[in-house]
RNA sequence: GGGGUCGUAGUUCAGCUGGUUAGAACGCCUGCCUGUCACGCAGGAGGUCGCGAGUUCGAGUCUCGUCGGCCCCG
């Protein structure tokens, strides 16, 4: 893996960067759609690309839980069994013992669960995580950490971050595959210090890029933004950072200026199934009866397939009828939207206009992008 | 003309032998969704029960009349 800083805007802490993975190369900042169980819920590899995605990220916990990561290895690991060529990131399932905490239980060695689909029990500790990831092949595997949620308690917080931070050290040492990066994940929630003491201490740990987790898990945006603004420059420069997790429209934004250079998001193609379409005039909600015989496209500035042929009207439709197409019309219209913000986004950073640029976006995100 | 049947929310319908603020689904309106158990979740508005009399302590429910829809017989 290699990563190279293009071009450092001026007067804000965004980047212009190259990453250069095992399947791939990838223009930061990027988005990664998310892929959970191998697949970007409506979408086939083709369509991502023509939505301009160069990179996805999919989820090493539940891949294991289904259909299992030996089988995914032997048919070839995760890029061959999904069809997707490009690079991948493979989240550990560290955010999983957040959200299905219910079923998880934290110990120092790891973290004993019931699955979800089936109840069966089951432990993932770091050195468990590495070893399925390396066994998908994705380009770039996740630690495992803990992920505390929004509020928190600061002894539960502090006690996630040093574990955190132990479990990276075991992970760290527990790599084997030359060919695939591996990122530590910088916790310490709101808390500014203790962020910073988790980022150094990840540093000393070196690894191949530094993500920032337990964030978008029920704070304050405004937290969000000063947490991430205040803790990359503690990052080196030189390796790729990444926000797990976020976020909206103006989280991207927001977060490229603080220094960020990889995302991953479910919003866009989450909401694009509930009908909430993301548009450069704001967001179209395909419930409201107000689109029953809208002729325009979703967006009249997208040129994506959608919009280059359907009617908000017949989208409005099809998510009423819950067609299976609509799931598919509407996620292609918003991954192309966010790919093509940050698109945007590393043109205004090339070409030394990102300030302008991000307050012509937050001007119009006030307006109604806000979602 | 005679007989039968139905008429309850925007729509399609539930409402047992009459008994507290008449329900559901869909639709409508509002929120929410951030390392996906999620094409989902939460909430709200909306009905003088076709109309008018009557019986009853009490009528969507029973009786009569009336209007409208549908069916059958002349």
């Amino acid at each position: 893996m290699s990563f190279h800083v293009l071009h450092q805007a001026a007067g804000s802490q965004a980047r212009l960067g190259r990453l250069t993975l095992t399947h791939g190369e990838v223009a930061t900042p990027a988005f990664m759609p998310v892929a959970t169980h191998g697949s970007v819920k409506g979408l086939t590899p083709r369509d991502l690309r023509e939505c301009g995605t160069e990179m996805l990220l999919s989820n090493a916990y539940h891949l294991t839980l289904r259909p299992g990561s030996d089988v995914i290895k032997r048919l070839g690991g995760l890029h061959t069994f999904m069809g997707w060529d490009g690079p991948i990131l493979t989240d550990s399932g560290g955010y999983q013992v957040f959200s299905l905490a219910a079923l998880a239980r934290v110990r120092e060695e790891g973290v004993d669960f019931r699955s979800h689909l089936d109840g069966s029990a089951h432990f993932l500790g770091p050195e468990e995580v590495v070893r399925i990831q390396e066994a998908l092949g994705s380009d770039v595997a996740m630690v495992l950490d803990e992920c505390p949620p929004g509020g928190a308690a600061r002894e539960v917080v502090e006690a996630a971050t040093e574990r955190s931070l132990r479990w990276a050290a075991r992970a760290r040492a527990a790599r084997g595959r030359a060919d695939q990066a591996v990122f530590g994940i910088v916790q310490g929630g709101t808390d500014l210090a203790l962020r910073s003491e988790s980022a150094r201490a990840m540093v000393a740990l070196d690894f191949d890029g530094y993500a920032l987790g337990g964030l978008s898990v029920g704070e304050a945006r405004e937290a969000t933004w000063a947490v991430a603004t205040a803790t990359a420059p503690l990052l080196p420069s030189d390796r790729p950072r990444y926000f797990m997790g976020g976020g909206t429209p103006e989280d991207l934004v927001r977060l490229v200026a603080a220094g960020i250079d990889l995302f991953d998001c479910v919003v866009p193609t989450r909401h694009a199934r509930n009908g909430t379409l993301f548009t450069s005039a704001g967001v179209v909600v395909l419930r409201h009866a107000a689109y029953t015989d809208d002729p325009r496209p979703a967006d009249e500035r997208c040129s994506c397939y959608t919009c280059s042929r359907f009617s908000r009207a017949y989208l409005r439709h099809l998510h009423m009828a819950r067609e299976p197409l609509a799931v598919a019309l509407n996620t292609m219209h918003n991954v192309t939207y966010y790919q093509g913000l940050m698109r945007e986004m590393r043109a205004a950073i090339a070409a030394d206009a990102f300030g302008a640029f991000s307050m012509g976006q937050l001007g119009e995100e006030m307006e109604g992008c806000q979602a």
